[in-house]
DNA sequence: AACTATTTATAAGA
DNA sequence: TTCTTATAAATAGTT
């Protein structure tokens, strides 16, 4: 639509180039707003020049769109409910990490009186577990063991 | 562009608003296409209707899209990173839980002979520090304490 | 889903 | 980039 037809392949004169990338763009942003007013619908759009320039036009927050789609996708790009999790898993790992580091003797100066004591009750309990098992099991498998 | 102009808002009769929707929608993918081939641009375009039905279209795939995207916005959104970070951090955290899981004596079965050994090690070695943790805190603080 | 009168987008030129 | 303008393309209302 212009003073000649064009074919539909990437043009050549980078001039030219430039000056239909920048007119396209902004026609196509806002044919995108006319379809979401128009039609009440939700669009985004993320537009990378060939220069790696970004221009993006979203209804709502790009953000909002993005997790929108990545729910149409469960499992695969969860985006959202991945990064929570992330941040959730993260903590919990440092407590694990922290309660084996402790249950290795290290760093107890960190622990208070009344923790230690329960941490001592839990490696009593944990060693009298693991001496009891050994015990069933060297004589359910009948293998001989040299115990210390 | 059609018999009449029509204002910049949403159309109200329902059937209108849905011919013009797809008949719109169609034209802005068009449009998307023509840009990204003309110009050598990268697009992705995401389009909810008001019904919920996802409509996209993207020059590559939309998950290089959004993790170009995500790329601009370091540390906001850096999804490919994140997520494959959850994947070792979840690994790792199975792996400390396993590991919690024998402490506390469960699961015993599912350790070998040898492995309920080096437990048991751990574990007294373990029990030692914390006793002897536990005698300097005391000194330490001067605090009394009833000792079990 | 087609048609078509109009509006809109835009290619080339300046 | 911006403006102009001839022309191509999109589309609103109609059939």
């Amino acid at each position: 639509m212009g003073r000649e037809r064009i074919k539909l392949k990437k043009i050549e004169k980078v001039r030219a180039r430039h000056v239909t990338s920048s007119k396209r763009r902004k026609g196509l942003i806002k044919k995108a707003k006319e379809v979401s007013v128009l039609c009440d619908a939700d669009v985004g759009l993320i537009t990378f020049s060939a220069t790696g320039r970004l221009f993006e036009y979203s209804t709502s927050s790009m953000k909002m769109i993005l997790k929108k789609y990545s729910e149409t996708f469960t499992g695969i790009l969860n985006i959202e409910a991945d990064i929570e999790d992330l941040g959730r898993i993260k903590e919990e790992m440092q407590n694990n990490h922290r309660t084996l580091r402790h249950m290795d003797g290290e760093d107890l100066q960190e622990l208070t009186m009344q923790e230690l004591q329960e941490m001592e009750q839990k490696l009593e309990v944990g060693l009298h577990r693991i001496r009891s098992t050994k015990t069933k099991l060297r004589r359910r498998m009948l293998i001989d063991f040299t115990w210390s």
